[in-house]
DNA sequence: TCTTGACCTTCCCATCATGGCAAGCCCCAT
DNA sequence: ATGGGGCTTGCCATGATGGGAAGGTCAAGA
């Protein structure tokens, strides 16, 4: 089949597809003598594992390494139970970030009277930063967000 | 005082305050004679209100729209609080996504033996995906992460 | 006064995953 | 055979940030 069918099946864009085969994620396709990609089943199948992975906030190369224990059969299940709870470490961390911002900003809106005054202490907050009621403080250097 | 100390005191990167600057965030810097950027306190104060707000997860343009209302004598606190909540709405969407991935991540690793045999429910999953005891299926086209 | 090192300037490139657009070729159905 | 839709490659853009190069400037010490 043709990549825009593979796209449809897999829930991966043609494009996606075509940027994991230039950065060497999955394995160039065969091609006609026109030159058009061709997949079968399998590389649908593939494709599909891939578009999971990244729904389940993996990165690209988080997805390289679980494709590669994916098909490798001497594989030990815990070096993939390893990865994912190492993912999972990540993803509690940036919802730790979140979190933080969520609660800081919420604690400073309700002391906000919301009205047509001009004195707000969001403002006067960002302004001249005072410690509030918050666990921890929110750092953005890891969140990338 | 120049751009450094600026930066020093700000905790903005020089870089960011001319990317700041370049891209209308904040106004064009004065020169001196041999163009380099010369700062006030007042400069400082304000990089410091976006660095706070950085660290609050505002993006740049979120950003500027507080420094509109900071800078505005005549604001309503009622738009700034509509801003920030605005902004927790999205935190606490983010947020949702990531608790949803990293549940399903950790219910399928609790599922895995994690011992040197290849069988493992985390691969089988990303392979043909199983409605699992989530809530709500974790979608990633808003999340940008 | 000269030198040196730390600072500043601009400009370009890279990140990460994704989308958009354009020019040009190909294939199938009518 | 022609038209419309699909395919190809290549370039550009995103958002916020860092890195580095090439070259100008400043201040302190010899």
């Amino acid at each position: 089949m043709n990549i825009g069918e593979a796209a449809k099946g897999s829930g991966v864009s043609a494009k996606m597809i075509r940027y994991y085969e230039e950065t060497g994620l999955i394995p160039p396709a065969a091609r006609t003598e026109a030159g058009y990609r061709i997949y079968s089943d399998q590389d649908v199948h593939m494709l599909r594992f891939i578009r999971r992975a990244r729904d389940l906030g993996f990165s690209v190369e988080g997805i390289r390494e679980l494709l590669g224990l994916w098909r490798d059969r001497d594989r030990q299940s815990a070096d993939v139970k390893r990865l994912a709870l190492a993912h999972v470490a990540e993803l509690r961390l940036k919802i730790r970030e979140l979190e933080d911002m969520a609660t800081t900003l919420e604690t400073l809106a309700a002391c906000c009277h919301g009205n047509d005054r001009p004195d707000c202490p969001i403002l006067s907050e960002l302004e001249a930063p005072t410690a509030l009621p918050t666990k921890k403080g929110a750092f953005r250097k890891l969140s990338g967000f």
